[in-house]
DNA sequence: CACCTGACGTGGC
DNA sequence: AGCCACGCCAGGT
């Protein structure tokens, strides 16, 4: 993908709050021209060691993504303070811009 | 170049 | 609610 995509892509990461999380198809509508699935093959290709909250990215309607990290990315938010209602979704009022 | 495979979103049923 | 096409696009083979 573009370089300047991937620069986006993590610069609008970085910036999520703790305790707040954001969806793939708001930070595609966020840079130039991604998409939410290239957003997805952004967090899927990240460098090992890097520092960023990737557990802070959901999909649309605040579910989690069905991948290997899912059960870790939900110990993660929880430890910060994020609910997640009965049927497993994440409350509106935890949505970052 | 032609497929195939995803950390997706939306709309129809 | 759950399932299923469809559109989408980056990477790998």
């Amino acid at each position: 993908m573009r370089v300047e995509l991937r620069e986006q892509v993590t610069t609008i990461i970085a910036q999520i709050p703790c305790g707040r999380v954001t969806t793939y198809g708001c930070i595609a509508k966020m840079t130039d021209g991604a998409t939410a699935r290239s957003v997805g093959a952004v967090l899927r290709t990240l460098p090992q060691g890097h520092t960023l909250p990737w557990q802070r990215v959901v999909s649309a309607g605040g579910r989690l993504a069905d991948h290997e990290g899912a059960r870790r990315q939900r110990e993660l938010l929880a430890a910060e303070g994020v609910l997640f209602d009965r049927r497993g979704r994440i409350p509106a009022r935890f949505f970052w811009p």
